[in-house]
DNA sequence: GAGGTTATGGCGCACAGTGACATAAGTCCA
DNA sequence: TGGACTTATGTCACTGTGCGCCATAACCTC
């Protein structure tokens, strides 16, 4: 085993390229989603459909349905950039009111893309089961924000009730928004963790 | 075709005996899933230990993780009629924080056997995804309910609303339980539910 | 015993997901 | 130019879920 030669870390380490990309196949796949149906589409289709193999797909995407959560990753860290910003003396209440919403923002010419993500997030069931992972991140950094705040550890009522409720406000917003698509996603969502979100005694 | 012969609708017409039942089934699924992990029983082992075969297994539970929910239609039940048994006049929030906790309400000695189902629901994922459909239906109920007594339609943001932080209340109740398992369930949702569910205003 | 009814078992199939292994297509360096 | 290295891809085999189809077993009533 010979020594690894010194590379620098952002240097090009060659390599076949690529394909495809994640965002390319989400496209493709969420396009056969919407046209087919979840369950009727397959692996096979939409590797198919891309040009490339099943088995490649699950390189990019470990699951089916994980491509209807390419932006997941970008929400997340924006909800938790946004709440790492809050002033100190900032009740828990108000900043989770202002990061989540801020957090769903997307440019408007996502409009439709987000709008039908939100049709197969909530209308097919077998989607829904695959958004348990996904549910439990967006809760967790919600709980954890709280809890720090409250200076508790885990079991803390108060925080588990927190997290709960910006998650079931989240759903709430959607499933408001696809009875009324021409108001704002963000801009429900507000009202809803309003309404579901606790306030300090 | 001769025409069928009159028969009574409760009479027993018969037919080849059936070797076990859901709730047997369903003992014996949950004891394997505790001792080797849900991922890593198959239906072949839960048939094998029931003496049956695999398709009959399927004939009794369309899904493997459908045997931890064998209670639920009854959980359902109870919380249906118990928000229709409430006062006209009674605000639905109230209605839903006494009815809530009556239908989590077990008997004593299926304390031990609700705590495990819990641990199941909330550590294993793959056991998670599959709590979707009981999830929505529970939220469901409660939506109907408020929409009802406010008399509006399924696209009411506050019926909304409250459907999802009765979930959110259960779900929170369930997590906080487990971390402290001496407290009593349907106790502790009343007090999740008193956090989450909104008030008329 | 015949006919009807219900539970079961066996077989095959489509599909999701995973591990092992070979190969293609780039970069870098001698 | 040629090798060494690196990364993406493809092929194959395998386990497991869930379902449709059909034969069969075991009960009842007449």
């Amino acid at each position: 085993m010979p020594p690894p030669r010194p590379r620098r870390p952002g240097a090009d380490r060659g390599g076949r390229p690529a394909l495809t990309s994640a965002h390319a196949l989400a496209e493709i796949a969420q396009r056969l989603f919407l046209d087919r149906g979840f369950e009727e589409t397959s692996v096979d289709d939409i590797a198919a459909a891309a040009g490339i193999s099943r088995r490649t797909f699950f390189r990019y995407f470990s699951t089916k349905a994980d491509v209807l959560w390419v932006e997941s990753a970008a929400e997340f860290a924006r909800f938790r950039a946004e709440l790492a910003a809050a002033p100190p003396g900032e009740p828990y209440d108000a900043a989770l009111r202002r990061a989540a919403p801020r957090a769903l923002h997307h440019p408007p010419e996502h409009r439709t893309w987000a709008l039908h993500r939100a049709r197969l997030l909530l209308g097919v069931p077998a989607v829904q089961e695959k958004a348990a992972a996904r549910h439990a991140e967006w809760r967790r950094i919600a709980t954890d924000f709280v809890a720090a705040r409250r200076g508790t550890g885990p079991g803390d009522l108060v925080a588990i009730a927190a997290g709960h409720a910006v998650l079931a406000a989240t759903l709430a917003a959607h499933e408001y928004w696809l009875a009324h698509p021409d108001e704002d996603l963000p801009d429900i969502l507000g009202r809803m963790l309003a309404l579901l979100v606790p306030r300090p005694e």
